[in-house]
DNA sequence: CTCTGTGCAAAGATTTTGCACAAAT
DNA sequence: ATTTGTGCAAAATCTTTGCACAGAG
């Protein structure tokens, strides 16, 4: 097969829900996936050359989508606002850089004792996917 | 003594370095001291009454200024945007619940041990106060 | 052919800024 | 009297929405 599993799969959930698959909806997936937190307008950056006519809105509704049916998801950084990355990448915990902006993925298998602590003392469930920690990276304290 | 201490000292700080104080910045600290967890515009509704005409933007410039002379502090809540606290409170990491809104206070001291593994995994240093959990608070769970 | 998706422009929401006047020191 | 702070209005961001046309099924 040429096409790739997750490639078929979510084109297949898009059109489970009475979707249409348009080029705009595929470059837009492609681009969250290679660009890996990125904003609607680094994404609108990202493929002005081979969509350059591919507007903002139809970005954000793109977007919007994508995370309905489950295939990427948004996590909001203080420095850089929302920015969005693909699901078929493991979970994981955002660290992110005060001073660069840098995220860095983090497992998440660190949070989970964490996790359990919050649930019996205050009853509550973190969801750690979305969970964005600020600070400072290595390279920023060495400076 | 009819001023007390964190009074006093505030509006000394604020003197030092050759700020003024005027009635505006008072009710805004006043405000925050007392929401808790309020945004620019919650801290414009609540002082309605004893100042009806203070401006959003003088509020705005308030906070910020409060915030650099260390007296407030800021956290990025993914639902209701950006909400102040006083520094007068011990740190608190901020459970927000995604469902209601409520924010919860919990001690750092849960955290402390994930922090030291942040630093000795990532080299990422983890700013605990300014740490904000999304996820489901206890009430929303029973529901 | 039908109905959903897109582009465009305008509107919201939130925060920032320039400027003239007000007010603190 | 000086210089900082405030109010107002406008601008800058970021995101959403209404509408007519384009295009997927």
């Amino acid at each position: 097969m040429t096409t790739p599993e997750s490639s078929r799969s979510w084109k297949t959930v898009l059109r489970e829900q009475g979707n249409r698959l348009t080029p705009q909806r595929e470059v837009v997936l492609e681009a969250v996936e290679q660009l890996q937190h990125a904003t609607a307008d680094d994404i609108q950056r990202a493929v002005s050359d081979q969509a350059r006519t591919l507007n903002l809105s139809t970005i954000y509704r793109t977007l919007a989508l994508l995370e309905d049916l489950g295939v990427i998801q948004h996590v909001d950084l203080a420095n850089r606002g929302t920015v969005y990355h693909s699901k078929a990448i493991p979970a994981h915990v955002h660290l992110s850089c005060s001073r660069c902006g840098q995220v860095t993925d983090a497992q998440p298998d660190y949070f989970s004792a964490l996790a359990l602590t919050l649930v019996r003392t205050y009853g509550f469930d973190a969801d750690l996917d979305r969970l964005v920690v600020n600070g400072t990276c290595r390279d920023c304290r060495r400076a």
